[in-house]
RNA sequence: UGGGAUGUAGCCAAAUGGUAAGGCAUCGCCCUUUGGAGGCGACAUGCGAAGGUUCGAAUCCUUCCAUCCCAGCCA
């Protein structure tokens, strides 16, 4: 029985602070987050980055971990993120068992909490307009000015939020609002919006309410109903943290989570922004959420990736509060690591070249060779692969004059084609143009499996595929969405849109061997010499799957060949 | 030019006053019926800079420099 490999998370910042509040019997020793996506949009790459931070921390130290969505803001969210978002965090492998909650969940309460923020004298309905509560803040340099609502009554405030809950004003007309500090340096305090009024349907709640909660009352208040002991967020949330606080310690609550801020994912030649991702699926730049040159996780889903490939790519880039970039080479190395060890290997030609074995019998048939499934994994077993007469071998093994340490075919040049036999070219067939369409070669029938009974050696081996029995497949070849490395960078005028890469994805028709046409849907293959490749999840049909190229071999040829 | 953070190799990242882990990438060599995989080795007299404290500093102190975030009724 193989384990799941559980790889040794290495510590870290956050790590070291739950082993202190442990060592101190804070919070009883509980160790209990969550993971709190808004349903705005479909899960990247760094959120999972964020969810192994969150469920791994839970795992770990024996706690829990809930999973919340941050439904606070009606016009933005929708189920069918909800859906898709859920769907995500399980596959990646965890489970929040009965612990799934909404923000939404406490509307109730989080206004009963408004009250008694009223009552104390620490919360007032404004009736400034955006542009005005804008004014008055004050700049990063300058203080604000207090709003002329700022010192109504406790009654009148009740009442006015009581009207606004009722649905009696506009959108827009009023905010309930905390009352902190207007000259605070800290721009968050200077009398941050609680409430506002939007009459819009939420996705939960129906047409309940009409007024909604703002993210920074919210979230310390969910984080606090739940018994959160660790709230892990992105950096950007570090400037919100002393109104994360305040709100805690003003209000009568049983206990304070402890918010913490990390660094976000960033991987070079990649966007990893939910505005621009969204973006790039309204305009049709991609083929939606999951397309698989997208950063989503439902679009490593469907390029092949596997959720233990990118749980060891979160535990392999470490948590940090620096700001960096991760080199896209640690994400590919995670998963040819794990492809490696289980996907079946196949044979496919993906720029066929003609080759007909002069010598080999017009009449033979059923040469059926024997195949090695997975070199790593004896228990894969191996398969037969039929020969024939004329066969394909992929376009770059041959060279009409070739350099040194071309180990392919070429004029007068023996290769062993793998598993079958050892040929040798004898001639090249040109069209009018000169271009090579086919190649005569013998064969040595000694060598039948690949070895040569006189011991003689052939310095390389090349994939193939029969012409007579081999069958066409759809392969989709995917590169980088984006061309530079940063695709934020453009000139004055331009965008990151500017930087993509018009040749992120090709489609081509490859020979393959004819077993690969019963692959099912999500199905992981080595194409020998090619790379990994994954039966789509959406495109394939019975009989006739279509290939996505997850990530190619490492290629160290190409590296020669550039010399 | 207010406030909050962060600087260790090409890219990530450990170190908690005791003499710079590890991974990716790169470069050698070995092995190989995948130019894959695997094995072995190389890769910071140096921790943003300059001063200082100390027997001893990436870690402590001072000053400086660079980068990121914040002025939504978004999260």
């Amino acid at each position: 029985m193989s384990e799941i490999k559980e790889t040794v998370v290495a510590n870290n910042f956050i790590k070291n602070i739950i082993d202190e509040d442990l060592k101190n019997n804070k919070n009883d020793s509980r160790v209990h987050t969550r993971f709190p996506p808004e349903p705005n949009g479909y899960l990247h790459i760094g959120h999972a980055k964020s969810i192994c931070l969150n469920f791994g921390l839970g795992k770990e130290y024996n706690g829990i971990t809930n999973l919340r969505f941050d439904d606070t803001n009606p016009v933005k969210e929708d189920v069918e993120y909800v859906d898709s978002i859920m769907e995500d965090v399980k596959w990646l492998g965890f489970d929040w068992e009965d612990r799934l909650f909404y923000a939404s969940d406490y509307f109730d309460k989080l206004y009963d909490f408004a009250i008694e923020l009223i009552n104390l004298g620490l919360a007032y309905v404004c009736e400034q307009t955006p542009e005005e509560i804008r004014q008055f803040r004050g700049t990063l340099t300058e203080p604000g000015k207090p709003s002329p609502y700022r010192d109504r009554t406790i009654a009148e405030n009740l009442d006015l939020f009581g009207r606004m809950k009722n649905g009696e004003f506009p959108d827009g007309t009023k905010t309930l609002r905390a009352k902190i500090d207007m000259s605070s340096p800290n721009i968050n305090m200077r009398d941050p919006v609680v409430y506002r009024i939007k009459k819009a349907h939420h996705h939960r709640t129906g047409d309940k309410w009409c007024i909604y909660p703002m993210y920074d009352y919210t979230h310390c208040l969910s984080d606090m109903l739940e018994g959160i002991t660790h709230s892990i967020c992105t950096l950007e949330f570090e400037d919100h943290r002393p109104l994360y606080d305040w709100f805690l310690d003003v209000l009568k609550t049983p206990c304070h989570p402890q918010q913490i801020e990390f660094a976000r994912l960033n991987i070079n030649y990649t966007v990893l922004s939910k505005r621009k991702l969204l973006q790039l699926v309204q305009e049709n730049f991609v083929n939606g959420w999951d397309d698989p040159r997208m950063p989503t996780i439902s679009g490593f889903r469907r390029r092949g990736y596997t959720p233990a490939a990118i749980r060891d790519f979160a535990d392999r880039i470490g948590v940090t509060k620096g700001e960096s970039t991760v080199d896209y080479s640690v994400l590919e190395f995670c998963i040819r690591e794990d492809l490696n060890k289980t996907a079946l290997r196949a044979m496919a030609v993906v720029n066929p070249l003609k080759v007909t074995i002069e010598n080999y019998p017009d009449d033979l048939k059923d040469d059926i060779l024997d195949g090695v499934n997975n070199p790593e994994n004896p228990e894969a077993g191996t398969r037969k692969i039929k020969f024939s007469k004329v066969i394909y071998v992929e376009r770059d093994d041959f060279m009409e004059d070739p350099p040194k340490k071309f180990f392919r075919l070429a004029p007068g040049k023996e290769v062993r084609l793998r598993y079958a036999y050892f040929i040798t070219c004898k001639e090249v067939i040109k069209d009018e143009n000169g271009e090579v369409i086919e190649l005569i070669c013998t064969y040595d029938p000694a060598s039948r499996g690949g070895n040569s009974p006189d011991g003689r050696k052939v310095q390389g081996t090349i994939h193939w595929v029969s012409a007579e029995y081999g069958k066409t497949a759809e392969l989709r070849l995917y590169e980088n969405l984006f061309l530079t490395e940063n695709p934020d960078i453009a000139p004055e005028g331009k965008t990151f849109l500017d930087n993509m890469n018009p040749d992120s994805l090709k489609v081509i028709q490859a020979w393959v061997e004819p077993s690969l046409l019963e692959a099912k849907t999500n199905d992981k293959f080595q194409f020998e010499r090619v790379g990994y490749f994954c039966a789509d999840s959406k495109d394939s049909q019975p009989g006739a799957p279509v290939f996505n190229r997850t990530v190619g071999l490492r290629d160290s040829w190409a590296k020669i060949a550039k010399k």
